[in-house]
DNA sequence: CATTAGCACTCACATACATCGAGTGCTAAC
DNA sequence: GTTAGCACTCGATGTATGTGAGTGCTAATG
């Protein structure tokens, strides 16, 4: 551990290098920050935090810049946590209990709120549960040749099929099917689909067992969840008002990692198995992505319904404000929970 | 109009602008293009189309440049028509039929194709009727105090809502309610949800007519379709590859401008309008977008079932690949009025 | 008389070089 | 242990100069 006064330049250093992305000099801290120190002593305490590995000299005669080391020790030990400001507040709440029953507008709008309060890049990714099941499935007429299959799961997540055929079976029909349909696959896992299944339903369907082959593509597409889980984007153009970034290449490079979904979704972890855990804080080269070695990642988990969770990150530079973001991702988090606790009694 | 050699001229100066991005002199055309005379007369012929206004000269000492004017006599008179290589033509139609019963995925996986296949930024609407009309309304139950509202438009579009209350009726009572309030609301129009029709329903809701409001709320909300166009933006980063916006803050600036959903919507126009129209092309300034001044978008609406249109539209540099992007917006749209038609009979 | 060779001229861009200043490390004095 | 002082480093900035692609104009040419 550092020695008071190291600390009190290391913190100096990270913050206003955070506030200004300038390498800072000794005398610069010497006259801003008021250490009773002069800015000889400021040397050779600089010398001693480059020498741990805290800080970095870009170049001989330049100032020093915080290494992902320092701004571990920042995030772990010198950073105070912050209260979100009211105004702010009452912002995230409204965007939550407007859009909480729609969990796509619930994605987008969090994830534009996000990226508007704190200038960075936000991606979001939609709550899954560990065994999606199905809860209800529903065909609907369209057209002479066409019905829709509705398919509601445990997670309130629907999603519908449209299902083509020569002929579309009356109303009444339609509704005794999908009467069967949810009676035998309801509350299955996608491993309990089996052979003899498949046959009791086709024998129950009847003349209707043309429908069971699209019917089973359906479920199995809805409630093997990894087939599709969604991640939102917010402020990608921020990256581009950083300096770090202002040569073209760079950008680019974090850009095209931005549109790889894959990339996305590991970049945030399962949220299932991080459900419980607290925020995290990748700085620079800790998280594994080539491309984002400038970066760090700030994400949290946010319950959305029983045993159902996804996560929220916020991409910036490694220079970026971490009390601000901890803040507003607390918030955020805290709001999802709460409604969706309120609404569903758990 | 031009005379045959100043169009060669012109053309040269063109095709070659779009391949490099570097004013063309005299000498260059002269050696590349083999038009049988010299630099010092291509100078002159030149000079002509600058007076004409067809090329711009940026500083005194550098070669020519295509104008906004030179673009528009290229798309009007000189550019030939292209067809798609076949292999491209076979990408094409995989994506369409692979998504063209998920209107989402197929919007977001053509964008994804197009700015592929193009290297520019694409932007894709959802299709609207100017009329959506309900079909189908289905409630589902969820758990002891969520339903879950499905409507069924006309378009193929199917939106759900949760809907919460203290205690949700039984499914024979839900799949009455179904009932009564698809035969109530079904083809109607925004405009004819009056009063006294809600009294009838409420009337015949009887003891569930607190579900009523909820109900005609979310049928108000999916029919008035306004109320959330869809559109889908995929190769932003595509930009930054461009010498014209390697400059950051031009980049950025566009970035911007393609975060604007409003803005998009504007930019591709109304599909509905715009229905029946060929392909248009807007150079430059001719689309009114400030920020857009030095790019080009080419759009085109595409039919997804009757009365149903959406547009597709892929922005670029004004000096663009025109023929290219022509022809693969023209391959794309044929594929899903295609497969549309085939899977609707109309 | 349209075309072209030739030439002086222009101007962005690159290169070289001097200067400046923020910042450092080291030493010696306090 | 702290600090004043100083020589030193090196990126950034400014200035001069050269280079080359490109032009417009003029006079010669078939």
């Amino acid at each position: 551990m550092l020695n008071d006064r190291k600390t009190k330049i290391l913190e100096a250093i990270i913050n206003d290098y955070i506030a200004t992305a300038e390498p800072i000099g000794s005398r610069t801290i010497a006259k801003k920050y008021d250490l009773g120190i002069s800015s000889a002593t400021i040397r050779n305490e600089m010398s001693d935090l480059e020498e741990l590995g805290f800080i970095i000299q870009p170049h001989a005669s330049a100032g020093r810049v915080p290494s992902d080391k320092g701004y571990r020790m920042y995030v772990d030990n010198l950073m105070r946590e912050k209260e979100l400001s009211q105004e702010h507040t009452k912002y995230l709440r409204d965007i939550v209990t407007n859009n909480i029953n729609h969990i796509d507008y619930l994605m987008e709008h969090t994830a534009k709120a996000l990226s508007l309060l704190t200038n960075y890049t936000t991606i979001v990714s939609e709550p899954k549960t560990k065994y999606t099941i199905v809860k209800h499935i529903q065909l609907i007429p369209l057209d002479e040749n066409t019905i829709i299959s509705v398919i509601v799961t445990d997670t309130k997540l629907v999603k519908n099929h449209a299902i083509h055929m020569a002929q579309v079976p009356d109303m009444g029909a339609l509704h005794a099917l999908s009467g069967i349909l949810t009676k035998y696959l309801q509350n299955r896992l996608p491993g309990q689909i089996d052979a003899k299944l498949m046959q009791d339903i086709e024998n129950e369907l009847g003349e209707h067992k043309a429908l069971l082959a699209p019917i089973i593509d359906a479920v199995l597409e809805t409630i093997i969840v990894e087939r599709d889980v969604q991640v939102y984007t917010s402020g990608a153009k921020n990256i581009l008002a950083f300096p770090e970034f202002s040569d073209v290449d760079k950008a680019k490079a974090i850009f095209e990692a931005l549109e790889q979904k894959q990339m996305l979704i590991s970049l945030l972890g399962d949220a299932l198995e991080l459900g419980g855990t607290p925020l995290q804080i990748l700085i620079g080269t800790e998280n594994t992505v080539q491309e984002m070695k400038n970066c760090s990642i700030i994400k949290t988990t946010y319950r959305y319904g029983k045993d159902s969770y996804g996560t929220i990150g916020i991409i910036g530079p490694t220079r970026m404000n971490y009390v601000e973001v901890v803040a507003v991702l607390n918030g955020i988090v805290n709001h999802i929970s709460n409604v969706i606790k309120k609404l569903s009694g758990g």
